[in-house]
DNA sequence: CTGCTCACTTGTTAATTGAAAGTGACTAGA
DNA sequence: TCTAGTCACTTTCAATTAACAAGTGAGCAG
């Protein structure tokens, strides 16, 4: 039966690239592997607001501390979701940015603000969100 | 500047219903307070494919601890995501069932997995996963 | 009475998180 | 030159959380 139901045990990673630890080869828990926590989420959405340095991605709201925020921006990085580019020697500052593969998580955090919207009291409208994407375009 | 993101802190919650720990207003945060971990999105989305008891909810591929998978429940009961039915008594059995609000998350998990597959290789497909869904509706 | 299932709960240990402080490379001002 | 401050992290360590294993209680089947 559960084999039946076709989210199937992963027995073996032979034909991996990476070094990945699947639990499964459904694609909700693969992705849950690589953005299942509370921060990594918002340091997406961060970025997609056009935040691009450590400092900027510190001063959200939500108060991410600092050793989980290199954490994280070292994860994506290493999963090709973020990278980082050098604008300035000495000394050595970085800007991070979403490649492809982050961009297009734009689509899971607007269904996430969508239910939000619906059935949490008080969030932030998508409208609102749009208007503040687009005000903060470089 | 932080300001006028939108993205604001959350000083107070005196107009709040439930005695919630929101880090901020953002519809992203504040769902992430309830579904960001590695096991919450999967169970709805076992729930979403129809399984309802707890041994079928532990039986998926990855393997969910019993006291996680317990925990979650609760959890989700608590946001009124999930709901329970007594099926049986002596001994008392329960069903688990998504609410509405637990419903509504479809979109997410669906767009999770969109991303997935394009991302991700090896991962189940759309079309794969609403057959399974199809297959198993009761 | 014995063993079995289901739905959990309870330990115990391992890993992760979060708050705060520290580091290193600089820049600007007295 | 000395002092203070910024930026981008790293380190430390207590506290929370997760994982694994075993146990519990209510029944049922032989």
């Amino acid at each position: 039966m559960s084999g039946k139901l076709g989210v199937m045990a992963i027995s073996d990673d032979n034909t991996g690239s990476a070094p990945c630890h699947r639990r499964s080869i459904c694609g909700v828990a693969c992705s849950l592997d690589l953005l299942g926590d509370k921060w990594t989420l918002l340091v997406v959405r961060d970025l997609l607001l056009g935040k691009r340095t450590f400092g900027e991605l510190q001063a959200s709201p939500e108060g991410i501390p600092t050793n989980i925020l290199a954490d994280r921006l070292k994860r994506l990085q290493a999963e090709d979701i973020v990278y980082k580019e050098l604008y300035q020697e000495r000394p050595r500052r970085y800007r991070y940015h979403l490649s492809a593969k982050g961009a297009d998580l734009g689509p899971v955090l607007f269904s996430l603000l969508r239910w939000a919207n619906k059935h949490i009291p008080g969030t932030m409208s998508v409208a609102e969100v749009q208007a503040m994407m687009e005000e903060n375009r470089s």
